[in-house]
DNA sequence: AAAACGAACTTGTAAATACAAGTATGACGA
DNA sequence: TCGTCATACTTGTATTTACAAGTTCGTTTT
């Protein structure tokens, strides 16, 4: 084993005593010659060993007055970077410019900088983004939406480490439930069941759905459609549900065979988002099914897509702006240590289009 | 005048020859002993001259070796922070998101950070965010989508300080020609003339437009509308032509009558963009004129709301993903002093859809 | 031809000494 | 009471000497 130089026998005593707070910032370091003197080594050989610590920011020195702990060794941890960092699945997704224009509102109002990456729905570029987050230390606090929320997540330990650091975060859209992380989201049972009841609500028996299978979203949805089924004593039929994966999602329209055997003998339909319903309606378009005459859509989100798509969409509403406002907020009062449960779930309203025909007028 | 110490003379020689050229990075400095002779000073003192270097980050010692310079001397002025800067308009502007994409993209793969900030259009906010990116002075690069770029621009003296800086920088989709600052662009003036000329081509004599007053690119698609006309010696009726801004924008559909006055005796009109184009789709339909039979559209930049729109939109393409990801490749090629003319216009092809009808079919 | 070696040169560590320059503070005098 | 000033103490600058440790490159050995 390689011995080390004497000086950072120096470099060592002084770190340690800062990191135990035996000496704090501000604090009178022992003198030049004190030094000489208890380590038993050469005025130059301190003086190195403190330009060392000086180049690291841990002392300050003053001429005639003496050396100093820097009190910037605080900053050094964090804090006051004024930097909060985002990390969202996808940018073109289509509700995602609401939610960040509401974050980046609360965020620049504040006089903080946003920092943003993505993590295209991949637990690998999850991974390495929040490595780098962690690494390079230069945010206050961390919004995140998660990645395949709905499968086990392998970087739960980078998470630990966030909250380990005393980092503030928020997870929005969807969380894991296994992570002391709070969250900000929309009460997606309550969505899945609110899009369901209203179908039964207006006489739909028979109901199918398609659900995304990879995030935490699409299984609370669905919880919502089986518990709405489940009340109006409606039977599930499996072979009415599909699902599908993030993947599956952007070619759908190319897919309307296994779409179409789903739907069969129903007269309403369930969609995740509006992307989804979108893609149904134009398979409905080409094989001469008339939407809502023949099949009924019901979506979430509420987007632009529900209200441009050929057939508007009744669809329950994703608060979006007001999420990411809501996230952004929390936030900062975690940053500021204002706030002891951060958590929040937007309850989702309905809204209703031409996408529904009711069967059961009075 | 107080004199400076000795060690001084080393580093500011060092230093001028590092800004002068006369030595470059990667290049082996003098040796202790020689500078200790060549000065007649210590070789302590020497070392003292060095280590100030070192910590300027303008040279890198190797035992054993040599002194070299640093390949990155840049890094003194930036930190090194391994941060771009985007600044763009609005969040929720529908061709964003995939701009967005592109850019995110090549600066997460080249180890970059992506800090990001919105001006809303408006020059004061411009002028915050900017004087806040530079006073924090954390950032490698900056790339910019300028701000109602039809008019002079306010912030002159901020963006000239970028350059005075040598701060990497870029613009794009649009830019300030009274700045010495590259732009990634779409060859707006290509887009309006190619969007005129089709509809030209294909038997159109009276042609009204819509263009955003407040930006350059409403101007540059202007002046393309103008040259296809004046090509094709058709005239130019002023009362064909809707000026609009960007808050215009947002209410298009509910001013039916300012639109229906600027179509009047047109049998196609040519659209700012696809949200214009759509609004006027909106107004046609509620007043009895159909697309594409009693009013031929062409808009630009060919986003999903052309694809989506109840008339599937003939519209020149405005290639997004690729801008985004050239303005980022050129800027992260700045940073490493690779690229001398970072300018980059893309040029437009058009899209056919169902907008237009084709009026001299042999 | 390839490996081993060694001389010459590089920076790194460490000490002793000397004086300069800036700071804090108590003693002194107005 | 207040300001001045000397003094002790702090860090800053500078030199000289010595040896350690790592690199480079040409020479020698295998």
């Amino acid at each position: 084993m390689k011995q080390q130089p004497k000086y950072m026998k120096i470099v060592e005593w002084v770190k340690s005593r800062v990191e135990s707070g035996s000496i704090k910032p501000g604090e009178k370091l022992n003198s030049e010659n004190e030094l000489t003197e208890m380590f038993e080594l050469s005025r130059q050989t301190v003086r190195h060993a403190i330009s060392i610590l000086e180049k690291d920011g841990i002392i300050e020195k003053r001429q005639g007055s003496g050396t100093y702990i820097s009190n910037v060794f605080n900053r050094k941890r964090m804090e006051n970077t004024m930097n909060i960092a985002v990390v969202t699945t996808y940018v073109d997704d289509y509700i995602f410019p609401s939610i960040l224009k509401g974050m980046e509102e609360v965020i620049s109002d504040a006089g903080y900088t946003l920092q943003i990456a993505f993590t295209h729905n991949s637990v690998e570029k999850e991974y390495n983004v929040i490595k780098n987050i962690l690494d390079r230390n230069m945010v206050d606090g961390i919004i995140v939406e998660p990645t395949k929320s709905g499968i086990p997540n392998p970087n739960v330990e980078l998470y630990n480490e966030i909250v380990k650091r005393n980092i503030p975060a928020i997870f929005f859209n969807s969380y894991y439930p296994e992570i002391q992380i709070p969250h900000v989201v929309l009460n997606d049972k309550v969505a899945g069941y609110k899009a369901t009841q209203y179908l039964i609500e207006v006489g739909h028996t028979r109901i199918s759905a398609i659900f995304k299978s990879d995030d935490r979203q699409g299984h609370l949805r669905y919880a919502g459609y089986v518990e709405a089924l489940s009340e109006a004593r409606l039977r599930l039929f499996d072979e009415n549900v599909l699902w599908i994966d993030t993947e599956d999602l952007r070619g759908l329209t190319l897919e309307s065979k296994r779409v179409l055997k789903r739907l069969k003998d129903t007269t309403g339909c369930i969609c995740y988002n509006d992307e989804v319903a979108q893609a149904v309606v134009k398979i409905c378009g080409k094989h001469d099914i008339k939407v809502p005459k023949d099949l009924s859509i019901v979506s979430i989100d509420n987007s632009d897509i529900a209200v441009n798509c050929e057939v508007p969409l009744t669809s329950v509403a994703h608060p979006t702006i007001k999420l990411g406002k809501m996230a952004a907020t929390n936030l900062i009062k975690m940053i500021k240590g204002e706030i002891l449960d951060a958590n929040y779930e937007f309850e989702p309203e309905i809204t209703k289009r031409n996408s529904v025909k009711i069967l059961n007028e009075k």
